[in-house]
Formats: C-alpha cells, structure tokens, sequence
DNA sequence: TGATAACAGATAATAATTATTAATTAGTTT
DNA sequence: AAACTAATTAATAATTATTATCTGTTATCA
C-alpha cells in the first residue's frame, strides 16, 4: 500500500487503518483520533494539544496512549517530528519535505514549502563522509502576523 | 570586543573572561571552565556530559550552575545550542554557521561547514511571508564509521 | 581593602516523556 | 457469530531534563 503524505490530497481514516494493519498495527479508535486531530491541524501540535484536543470527543483517552501513538505513527512513516528547539517535540502529518519557521514573538511554527534547498544532502555526503539519509531545516524569525508589526 | 566565533583560530581563555565582563557578567572560573571544557570538546555535549567531564577537576561544581553557565554564554552568543532530536539539548562552542549530522547509530553528532546552499533565508521569506532572522540544519543518516560497516 | 550585587552549590520543583500493570478490545480462528 | 489471544488502553508511578529557590560565597569596582 501507498500513501501519498500530500495534505492536500487527504489521506482518508481508511487509508489509515489499512496502513497501520499493513505494518502489523491495530487500528484503535484512539490512534484514529489522534492521527485526524493531527493532520485537521495546521498548528504542529505537540503531544499534550492533540490531548487536549480530544477531550471533548474522548474525554477517556490517556497522555500515554497519545505519546504512544505518535511513536507508532513516526515510526510508520505517517507522521513527523518535529525538535524547533521548545519544550516539547512537535507533530506534523504532512510528511511531504518542507522546512519550518518558528516565530520568537508568539512562538507559532509555519510551514515553508519549496525551499529549493538544492542537492544539500550530496553536497554535505561528499563534505562530511556521512551516509545521509533525511534532513531537517528550522528558520527562527517573526510569523508573517508578528512581522506585520504585532497583533501578536 | 569583537570575537571570532573560530574554533580554529583559538579563543583565549582571557578573551572570555573580559568578553563576560564586557556583557555584564562576572567571569568565574566555573564559566571559564565549563567554556573550556565545551570548546576542547568536538562531540556537541549535553548539559550533563560537561558536568561529568568537569568532574576531576571541578568536583564541587553543580549540574545548576553548567545550565545556568550555558544559557549565558548562549544569550552573549559565545555558544550555539542544537536540537538534534533527542532527549536534551546539545552544545556548540563553535559559532561559524554550519550544519550537523547525527548519526542514527551511534548517536555522534558530526559538524558539516560550507553546505550553504544560495540565500535560503531570502528564500524562505518571500515564500512565508516570515521575517527570518537564523537557520539551522540537520542531517540524519550514519557517520563515517558507522558508514563503513560498523566498529560503531 | 571593603562593599555589594552577582554567583555557586544544594536541593526542591516542574514539565515532558516513558514504564508498569491490570483490564479491555481488535482481529483472527473456529 | 462466539471464542481466543496478543496487542492495546487507561491510570498511574517513575524517570529524565531543566528550572527555581535560597543561603552562604566571591568577583569586581570604588
């Protein structure tokens, strides 16, 4: 099976089932939720707001089990983490390649797609003598909001 | 004061004493050490692998005082502070812009310079609307040791 | 050299994440 | 469709990283 990442083309609950038993994962009503309160989200969420967005439709569910599904779901490839250099991890269920901004007025993160970043893995391959494998990009400046001069 | 940020052309240990003066901050021998300590080092440590290499020759030393040293000499801009994804974050005495690659392994963390692919953050804005001040980038993939098949 | 604000060290507190465990459930087998 | 079984959940305890508090000490400067 073959799922595409892209956000625009939403990946249905379905999809999402079959994917987790195709990789030897019950599909949970919970790790259901937590995989539509993730990717309905444009916010990168970490663990505790997709918690906390669930309350209301499971008011049940754990902490735990959150943190536990997003280790299932990154370790599957559906999901993304993300380390802006905050707290706590973040969360994003567009897998497509695209950096991110954190801004350091209101601590939002956006996403930058199409950051032609060239061939960086080849170059820092022959630079380094590492066998690379993904990369990640954080930018740290103002949101488009803040920029404009705060409304925060 | 002007620094060079270079950890090939070598930071006096009386550079940083007056560079924390001039910022405003006293120049104790437990900063001057935990700086040291940090820039003899080229494994990006942790908060906790300074205290413990201090251990012999500063075995009073509090783990307290190795993070409050790290955040001033971050906030001065004599130090860079990584998120390289995992548990905590990790150290750079060196400044010059550079990237880094972690090894999925073995755990290392390997400096990668001149990766620098055209103006990203130029680009990154007039795609984001964001105004973007720093940029960092990570690699994950294996080491040269790691690379070449494994006495990890 | 003495005054004083900043600092170090000890330790408690907090926050994020992981481990444990007993009860439940998804997916399979009859 | 009922039973079986291993995976999963929820609750909660434990762990780990980091920060705050507080008291005695020290670097700096007049």
């Amino acid at each position: 099976m073959k799922l595409s990442g892209l956000a625009g083309d939403a990946i249905m609950a379905e999809d999402i089932a079959a994917f987790l038993r195709d990789n030897g994962f019950k599909a949970t009503p919970q790790r259901l939720a937590v995989y539509n309160a993730l990717a309905r989200s444009r916010a990168h969420p970490t663990a505790d707001m997709i918690f906390s967005a669930l309350q209301p439709d499971f008011p049940t569910i754990s902490l735990a089990t959150v943190y536990k599904t997003l280790d299932v779901l990154v370790r599957i490839g559906l999901v993304k983490a993300l380390n802006t250099g905050e707290f706590s991890f973040r969360y994003d269920a567009d897998t497509r390649d695209h950096a991110h901004v954190r801004c350091e007025r209101c601590g939002s993160v956006t996403d930058v797609f199409s950051v032609d970043a060239g061939d960086l893995i080849k170059e820092a391959e022959a630079k380094s003598g590492c066998k690379i494998a993904s990369k990640e990009i954080y930018f740290f400046g103002l949101c488009p909001q803040c920029a404009r001069g705060g409304s925060h």
